[in-house]
RNA sequence: GCGCCCGUAACUCAACGGAUAGAGUGUUUGGCUUCGAACCAAAAAGUUGGGGGUUCAAAUCCCUCCGGGCGCGCCA
């Protein structure tokens, strides 16, 4: 409701002043700071004041008197030093908002342009990772959000399933444990297998650092793996295969699916970057260096370096696309993975099912074979955000040069990093967990993540201890409760504790994982949220059980009743939760504008608080009132509707009970 | 050296250039025989790292200094 009315008053405003004063000028708005100050303020007359050489709070004046009725809003009002307070009509609003919430169909995708978001990204050489959790978690809510506002979004989770990581984890079965392929094969049936890993890897960087010599194995093995040879490539295909189902079901337990997971091997095997190389080359993207340090190599300018200087000091500066030795960078098969994404590239992977979602949807991969004619086309894409962490921000600015330097400008401005800052531990966190810290790292704020080292809080790891201490919970609240109904509500309060965790803070900010912080259930977390709910439904479910009739679900009060209430004065915390549970669809394109889905955690936080406010004041089922008792409980079920629709965003369930 | 990000209450974090800089945690105090206390109320807590500038208006933009992080490889 929010965003409609905000934005006809911007429209409104902006067309008056254009007629009156003969001024185009953006109107901007924002909340006002008191709920008495109406819902809507603009501080436009600040700006036409200069234009004008007028006093503002005059011309806020002149047209607050002028300005044409709006439907929606009461009335206009100056206030401050100039600004432009708009006041809803609140008994319009409320009955708008409760037709909206129950009887708005929610937005179906269109058959419009395509958004591919790709995200999560995990090496498959290891388990999963707190911070692998906080990028599943920022895409996965990004393309709920997106969804929300009726995009196609397609889902991709790019598995570079022959690169070093991989070769480390396979030299480690080769010649640290001397395994054969048929051995690492009945170890990746077993359960836990990406744990096994996860240690494999840690005691593999140690044996390589403690040799420099044995770096050579690494090389070999790599090799090995990107032709597809030997034993080392079908023990590469083993682990991987093994580690990304690992990864699969650690992401369901999160609510998270995709719908295709493109592998680095096809990009090799049915030769992308020969198709992408062809490209750069004919239109002069790149070129071969033929003098300095780069010499034999194929680079790229990038824009800002060069200019005056001369061939041979910028082409030192140039990033390399392809090494003297022939081979292709990283860099060089991700720009042909971003081509193909949009479908630039003139060829497509053929495909086949890999496994099925929760919801039982086929998740499909890419194989170089003839694969299944039956799947659906992927790519394609009119828009692309890259769910990836800051420190990868030269590289992608790399990929987005080399669209705009093959003249694919329109798509390379709809190429966008969806960037954010890592998660670290606290040092204290660190050594809680076994780790030996230098003095330096125990004096810092936090210390990085790292796989290679197995320094990391693994996710299931997290997840399960969430679980166990949601359900000591339950346990306590609950006793006569099924345990599979107990094991399920503590399951979802550990979801919605730790998705919650992992979203509240704004991209930019790098999280000082903490176990405390993590593990609660009270103050500004998920469980704070779902928790509302759950009051919620527990005063419906009693006043059904007093035998009260609630229509499909909700109270639905008529006009006059609303008016009733509304008309009173002292009714400022009923319209204080009614405006913010009407400002969802507001607050979720704002969040879509600015890629910020800390915008909607904060606004389940926000939402709750102020219910659990309300409830605090309002004694629903002791009201004696019956015209305000039905407009109090359709408030409520407004509420329920709305956050029961951020959180699913959020990818957090509401429990029945917790 | 070059580029990007950050510095806000004791701690962890918010704040489209806008009105008295807000939350949570922690601390202190109070509230369950009333719809669920995983909750609510109240108090204390700030030179928004320092200094200049632009603006009617600066935590936010510009400059500078201080402190911290990350990136810049013929690794991925």
């Amino acid at each position: 409701m929010y965003h409609e009315l905000e934005a006809a008053f911007r429209e409104q405003l902006q067309k008056h002043i254009r007629q009156r004063y003969d001024v185009q000028i953006a109107v901007t708005t924002d909340r006002p700071p008191k709920i008495g100050m109406g819902e809507l303020a603009t501080p436009v007359c600040f700006e036409l004041a200069k234009r004008l050489k007028r006093a503002p709070r005059q011309i806020a004046q002149e047209i607050a008197n002028q300005l044409a009725p709006i439907k929606g809003v009461a009335r206009v009002e100056v206030a401050g030093a100039g600004y432009l307070n708009a006041y809803f009509d609140r008994r319009e609003f409320f009955a708008s908002a409760l037709m909206q919430a129950y009887g708005g169909a929610p937005k179906t995708a269109s058959g419009g342009p395509k958004i591919v978001v790709e995200h999560t990204n995990i090496n498959p050489n290891k388990a999963a990772h707190i911070g692998h959790l906080r990028n599943a978690a920022l895409g996965d809510t990004f393309v709920r959000m997106l969804r929300f506002a009726g995009e196609r979004v397609e889902v991709q989770n790019y598995i570079d399933n022959t690169g070093v990581q991989v070769a480390d984890v396979v030299l480690g079965f080769l010649h640290l444990e001397r395994k054969s392929a048929a051995e690492v094969r009945s170890l990746a049936a077993a359960p836990r297998f990406d744990y096994y890993c996860w240690d494999l890897y840690a005691r593999v960087t140690t044996f390589l650092e403690e040799d420099k010599s044995r770096m050579a194995l690494r090389g070999d093995t790599l090799k090995a793996i990107e032709h597809g040879t030997g034993g080392e490539a079908e023990i590469g295909e083993i682990v991987s295969d093994a580690i990304v189902h690992c990864h699969l079901r650690t992401m369901e337990r999160l609510g998270i699916s995709y719908d295709v997971l493109p592998r680095e091997s096809e990009i090799l095997h049915l030769k992308f970057w020969d198709s992408a190389f062809t490209q750069l080359k004919e239109r002069g993207a790149i070129h071969l260096s033929t003098a300095g340090k780069t010499a034999g190599c194929w680079i790229m300018r990038m824009p800002g370096s060069g200019g005056e200087e001369d061939a041979a000091t910028s082409d030192d500066d140039a990033k390399i696309i392809v090494r003297s030795n022939g081979t292709v960078t990283y860099v060089g098969k991700d720009i042909a993975y971003q081509l193909w994404k949009f479908g630039l590239l003139g060829k497509d992977f053929h495909y086949r099912a890999f496994d099925k979602s929760a919801g039982g949807e086929t998740v499909w991969t890419t194989t170089s074979d003839a694969g299944d004619a039956s799947a659906p086309a992927f790519g394609h894409a009119y828009r692309v955000y890259n769910v990836i962490d800051s420190r990868q921000s030269y590289l992608q600015n790399v990929v987005v040069a080399g669209l705009r330097a093959l003249g694919f400008n329109e798509q390379a401005d709809r190429s966008t990093h969806f960037s954010y800052e890592i998660v670290a531990l606290t040092p204290r966190c660190a050594q809680e967990m076994g780790y030996e810290l230098s003095a330096e790292d125990a004096g810092r704020s936090y210390v990085e993540v790292s796989g290679r080292r197995g320094l990391g809080v693994k996710a299931d790891d997290l997840i399960t201890k969430l679980e166990d201490a949601a359900r000591k919970e339950v346990d306590q609240r609950h006793a006569d409760t099924p345990e599979a109904v107990r094991m399920k509500i503590a399951h979802q309060i550990a979801i919605g504790a730790l998705r919650y965790f992992l979203l509240r803070f704004a991209r930019n900010t790098i999280i000082a994982f903490d176990f405390k912080d993590a593990l609660s259930f009270e103050g500004e977390t998920g469980p704070y949220s779902q928790y509302a709910v759950v009051r919620i439904r527990s005063i419906f479910q009693k006043m059904i059980d007093r035998g009260k009739e609630l229509a499909n679900g909700g109270a639905q009060p008529s006009r006059e009743q609303i008016e009733h209430v509304f008309s009173r004065p002292g009714t400022d915390d009923l319209w204080e939760l009614t405006l913010l549970a009407g400002s969802l669809g507001a607050r979720v394109d704002s969040a879509i504008r600015s890629q910020e889905p800390a915008f909607v955690a904060k606004y389940a936080f926000e939402l709750a608080q102020t219910f659990n406010n309300f409830y605090h004041k309002h004694h629903i089922l002791s009201e004696s009132d019956a015209a305000r008792q039905l407009v109090l409980l359709a408030l409520c079920g407004l509420v329920e509707r709305q956050l029961v629709a951020t959180l699913a965003l959020l990818g957090i369930d509401a429990p029945a009970k917790m």
